[in-house]
RNA sequence: UCCCCGAUAGCUCAAUGGUAGAGCACGCGGCUGUUAACCGCGGUGUUCCAGGUUCGAGUCCUGGUCGGGGAGCCA
């Protein structure tokens, strides 16, 4: 016994002429007189079944007849060729299995509000462009994963419930751990995974990661998915030639698998061929002096054309700046050297310019914003500790972090990666709570 | 937290201060090639909430609630 289908509507193709049972949900329904055609959705695609009414049992053709969108069904039909059939193959129909007739589907082939779609969110992801994108999601998930595994890095998981602020800078979730106290959901894994880093010499860590802003923009989510790799012996320069070709390697696997599902977005791929070591290097420094220029002559910025602010030196770049600055380059463009001031506590100075410090912003085409922070971190404790009294952190809280520095202290580096970022870019959706199944944002914790 | 915008049928949206509407969805009927099918028939509402102005408020005013877009912050 089995409920298992003979196969799945993406191998379709290998089972021409062949009889074969699908199992899935009916994703639309058309009846024509003696006919009747259904789209058949099994999560590896979708394929058009045609019941003929000289063909079946009445009860098959009424069985047929009686599906509404999103029913769960059998089909058993043999598969043929047919031009007229928008996958180009399709299923005459021999038997139907009604599992479940649904009720009105909320959801139908026609326009939708965002507040209407997000509240029915538990459904809106068997939608062809949603499945689309958290597919694309996943392959990036794997890719991403699957380049720091072939090139040794260990995975090591960090606390997400956390005693203190990480970076001390951004507003965190608290909850009550027990008689200990207060806990943080955790903003970061980056301190934590610096310790396996002593420990396996490359790590990463990767899971959700929380922070309590109340920001209301399409590249924001109070819960996201970071993957943050750590390197031993490595400065800035090592750490940079990573992300190129971490980058490079998740993007051009999703062309090379996902092909199909960035044709369902209409993602215009040429951009992303592109996206090959090395990538552009600017520093702040330069930044400003191109931000300061173009502002004096009045250049706009996508999307909405207002004016290009100018900046001061020191200042951290606000939105527009990023976008225009990422606008120039035909591939991401690392940002280096930002202000000391404007950065935590743990990044290294740059020798004779301790007014700026080692470390990177990835910055991605299309304005789809920062995808990635990195960092060469301070390996000195004195420094360190120095530092973070400078910021007024409480010494204490970081005794473990400084062991780190205590016992055969080395140089390292090290970024993360924000998933839905990446994909959100990657994938050319407007809005980063298309590339979660579940978005947690301000105004939205349901469902 | 700040700025801008919005809320009317299950959904997407109309409606000079003067009878609450359309398309889709849904139901029934028709059609052997539909692709968001098409044709005919069918019913539908606390106009977000609470006050106010007015002979009369979906519409104007005040306050609130919920949501959308952006800023700041950052992945």
């Amino acid at each position: 016994m089995t409920l298992l289908p003979t196969t799945y509507i993406n191998q379709i193709g290998q089972h021409v002429g062949a009889t074969v049972t699908l199992a899935g949900w009916v994703y639309n329904k058309t009846e024509k007189g003696k006919l009747v055609f259904i789209q058949l959705r099994d999560g590896t695609g979708t394929i058009q079944c045609v019941v003929f009414r000289k063909n079946v049992s009445e009860e098959v053709f009424a069985a047929a007849k009686s599906l509404t969108q999103e029913s769960s069904v059998r089909i058993t039909g043999g598969v043929r060729a047919d031009e007229r059939a928008p996958s180009g193959y399709e299923i005459d129909v021999t038997a139907v299995e009604p599992v479940h007739v649904a009720e009105e589907y909320p959801i139908t082939p026609k326009e939708h509000g965002t507040e209407f779609l997000m509240e029915h969110r538990h459904l809106h992801v068997r939608s062809a462009k949603q499945h689309a994108l958290l597919r694309i999601r996943a392959e990036v998930i794997a890719a991403a994963e699957g380049f720091l595994n072939d090139n040794d890095f260990i995975r090591y998981d960090t606390p997400i419930l956390t005693p203190v602020a990480a970076e001390g800078t951004t507003n965190l979730f608290a909850t009550q751990y027990f008689d200990l106290g207060t806990a943080y959901l955790a903003q970061t894994g980056q301190l934590y995974v610096e310790s396996g880093m002593m420990s396996f010499g490359k790590v990463y860590c990767f899971g959700p990661t929380f922070r309590a802003e109340q920001s209301k923009t399409r590249r924001h989510l109070t819960e996201f998915w970071m993957i943050e790799p750590e390197m031993a012996f490595a400065d800035q320069d090592d750490n940079m030639v990573l992300q190129e070709n971490f980058v490079s390697a998740i993007v051009q696997r999703v062309l090379a698998r996902r092909s199909a599902d960035l044709a369902t977005l209409d993602r215009d791929v040429t951009a992303l061929a592109n996206v090959k070591p090395p990538f552009p290097r600017i520093s702040y420094d330069e930044a400003v002096e191109r931000i300061n220029a173009a502002a004096a002559t009045g250049t706009t910025v996508q999307p909405d054309d207002k004016p290009l602010p100018a900046i001061m030196w020191g200042e951290d770049f606000g939105s527009p700046h990023e976008t225009f600055l990422a606008a120039q380059f035909d591939r991401p463009v690392f940002v280096v050297n930002y202000p000391t001031a404007v950065k935590a506590f743990y990044m290294q100075p740059v020798d004779g310019r301790p007014e700026v410090v080692h470390c990177a912003d990835l910055l991605a085409p299309e304005g789809y914003g920062e995808i990635i922070g990195g960092s060469q971190r301070i390996h000195d404790m004195q420094l360190l500790e120095a530092r973070i009294r400078e910021h007024g952190l409480n010494p204490e809280h970081y005794r473990w972090y400084l062991d780190l520095r205590r016992y055969g202290t080395v140089p390292h580096s090290g970024f993360g990666m924000g998933i839905e970022r990446c994909t959100a870019w990657i994938a050319g959706t407007h809005h980063i709570r298309d590339t979660i199944a579940f978005p947690r944002q301000l105004y939205r914790i349901y469902p």
